[in-house]
DNA sequence: AGGTTAATTATGTATTTACATGGTTTAAGC
DNA sequence: GCTTAAACCATGTAAATACATAATTAACCT
């Protein structure tokens, strides 16, 4: 495990510093409890200013990963929210677990032009092409789910990629794209036409919504995904617990 | 309102700062997309340094209240509704904290037999009554949820308490029962005539419906809740992180 | 021995300073 | 008139510095 910092990146030393604690925390003597080194030393280690050290730390504490006390220490704080872990799987994995084999009724891969939304969240300019890929898929007699994602130029996407392999899992093989974060919204909505025709069921009818921000490494957005569920055949869970 | 800073507060400047940007968004001008005075200037104004705003903004910009863009200035985030820490946080608060004012449509308390699936989440008979609580509840205009709570016998509700209160708090502290995990299942539903009725909207509109088991201390199933959400005005988001 | 005080430790608060960087606007050049 | 470059603007990054404050520990005095 690397524990130095890169002067001489363009990735800012804060970020760099943030990510090297969250693979520091994830020690066994820091989970039980051990405090972290001070920050003045831990500091002069990484060969950063303090303030730059607490900008990464002030990161994981607003997070609640860390808790700082006054006059003591810094630690890792006990018990953090799960769900998590879920979230993580692709949708054929997680469709395993459900015990439903995975059937794609459509898969395109198209070149198109962002829209406001999804410009502004890749930071890019409405007038450049993208990679758009959309999916329909479901077990092997209910199409239940129609997926659109959009992936930032950044990464290299020709279209021409294998897109049937587990999504993350090309990302990471073939561009080291690796999805590190995911922001998303779940709302329900009414189908409108074209999401009714797919999904098979009428317009106007509730479909669960969810859109999907995903960040690499470096925490700079990477995917775009909007997910349409037929109303009855998806439900999404969430645990977590008092920190 | 107040819109200067005390330099002889025992409050931290960049405290102070937090709360009166907090006040000032709420202003139509910065609601409606008005860029924030520039830092170097604000700082001035207010007669702290710009490290102390810069503090103070960081705050709402994770909050996601606010958003900055390089060389181009800070505005305020075109905010929904929505439920990132609502988890170990009380309705109200939540609202408070987005700047929305709770009202109360409704709200009534009884006695009544648990059905087969409430039952057999605490583990009880269903010839037993339990305290049965049911809120709608919205913006002062919009009342957008509906909420059915049961109570596990065993927390020793009489049905006469101050529902007015926050929830967990008057769980807290009147009857010493911590909520302590949460699990949660959300789906989409299309709005029966009941509940169309309540939150004023078309009978097979879509809505937002969450279910949550909520369990105590010892890990013991203390609330069973149902939420009725209005499509439109309310939007579930979770974070997670590649662990 | 026990309680009060002082020293130590590590985080908390705040400022000043400097330069980098990504957008926007303006001006120059052809 | 269009493209390109320069100037400008506001946020982003980073450091050095100084002192305040809460928690702990050690020293002290009765």
């Amino acid at each position: 495990m690397k524990l130095a910092i890169d002067h001489k990146s363009p990735i800012p030393l804060h970020i760099q510093a943030e990510q090297l604690l969250r693979e520091l925390i994830k020690d066994p003597v820091y989970q039980a409890g051990k405090l972290l080194p001070n920050e003045v030393e831990l500091a002069k280690k990484l060969a950063i200013s303090r303030t730059t050290l607490r900008q990464a730390i002030n990161k994981l504490v607003y997070e609640e990963l860390l808790i700082r006390k006054k006059g003591f220490g810094t630690k890792v704080a006990n018990s953090r929210i799960s769900s998590k872990s879920m979230n993580w799987l692709s949708f054929s994995q997680e469709m395993k677990a459900r015990g439903i084999t995975v059937k794609n009724y459509e898969l395109h891969v198209s070149w198109v032009f962002p829209d406001e939304s999804t410009a502004s969240f890749f930071d890019i300019s409405t007038e450049k092409k993208i990679v758009k890929m959309e999916r329909l898929r479901g077990s092997s007699d209910n199409p239940f789910v129609y997926f659109i994602s959009y992936f930032h130029p950044r990464i290299g996407l020709t279209g021409e990629e294998d897109f049937k392999r587990p999504l993350y899992e090309m990302l990471e093989d073939e561009y080291s794209t690796i999805a590190n974060l995911s922001k998303e919204e779940i709302s329900a909505l009414e189908a409108n036409k074209f999401i009714a025709g797919k999904l098979e069921i009428e317009t106007g009818s509730p479909v669960l919504f969810r859109k999907r921000f995903v960040y690499d490494q470096g925490e700079r957005p990477m995917e775009y995904n909007l997910g349409y569920y037929k109303a009855e055949s998806f439900v999404y869970t969430v645990e977590s617990r008092r920190t």
